[in-house]
DNA sequence: ATGCCGGGCGAAGCCCGA
């Protein structure tokens, strides 16, 4: 079962890359982000052709997550809890039956939080408390659980191509990182490293100043899996492809596989 | 150099992202 992460960054201008994407790969689930629009709004047409089923959560012109999946998707969660009066869509999550038993999935857009003065980087932090509440929450249900998206940070300095002038960023922020590992430290695997311990990977480029051609990128698309999900882990990878395309998302597709049997 | 690029919105130029 392959399962992939993508924010996309508007699925709108991005959609002949999505069906190309679907097309070659034929992912199990596709987990996205960033499509920056309406569910209504949603270019479905080209989605369906391929054979996926869609689960969506939508806002005009920022954030948006959603699910495609071969398998029929029961969504569970449309708002991570613990603020149901946050207008931001973030979360999506959702239960896959597929041959072995189910799968449950989330789709991740965690917020940037930049600038780190401001109530965007507490916005951040407070998302994070949130998500390693709910995770601890659903870790106790032992089902495999793959926590996809773009979390918005660099868990190490490994994962950046210029550590020192980051080292303020809220990617990259000392909060911003003990989050991220007490929320591994619940009990979750780094999909990507758990095959891949060399620095230098990336899933983002910036649009600007040739970064993408000088390979300077940041790691901040991250596979999280439960015990039940881990056990089963065969393969993980950041596909490049994408990013080098016309037209591309600035973050690209970051995938593992878990065995069936 | 707080702009560089690119998308949304809406129809020019600003807001936002990472």
């Amino acid at each position: 079962m392959k399962i992939v992460t993508w924010n996309v960054n508007s699925i709108k201008s991005r959609l002949p890359h999505v069906t190309a994407y679907l097309k070659a790969v034929s992912p199990d689930v596709l987990l996205l982000q960033e499509l920056k629009c309406l569910e209504e709004a949603f270019p479905l047409n080209g989605l369906d052709e391929v054979g996926y089923h869609v689960a969506l959560v939508g806002q005009k012109a920022y954030n948006g997550v959603g699910i495609l999946s071969k398998r029929p998707v029961d969504v569970e969660y449309r708002i991570l809890p613990g603020d149901a009066g946050d207008p931001q869509a973030r979360y999506v999550e959702a239960v896959i039956q597929n041959a072995r038993g189910i799968v449950r999935v989330a789709s991740i857009y965690l917020p940037n939080g930049n600038p780190i003065e401001t109530e965007k980087f507490a916005y951040k932090l407070a998302w994070m408390d949130r998500l390693i509440a709910h995770v601890r929450t659903l870790l106790t249900y032992e089902d495999p659980l793959v926590l996809g998206g773009d979390y918005n940070v660099c868990p190490t300095d490994d994962d950046v191509y210029d550590p020192e002038g980051f080292a303020g960023d809220a990617l990259c922020h000392p909060e911003t990182r003990a989050r991220f590992r007490t929320l591994c430290y619940l009990g979750l695997t780094d999909a990507l490293r758990a095959f891949h311990p060399q620095s230098g990977l990336y899933t983002f480029w910036d649009y600007q100043a040739g970064c993408w051609n000088k390979d300077q990128g940041l790691r901040l698309d991250h596979l999280l899996l439960s015990p039940q999900a881990a056990d089963r882990l065969t393969a993980s990878g950041v596909d490049k492809g994408p990013r080098g395309q016309e037209k591309p998302s600035d973050h690209t597709p970051v995938w593992c596989e878990l065995a069936d049997d």
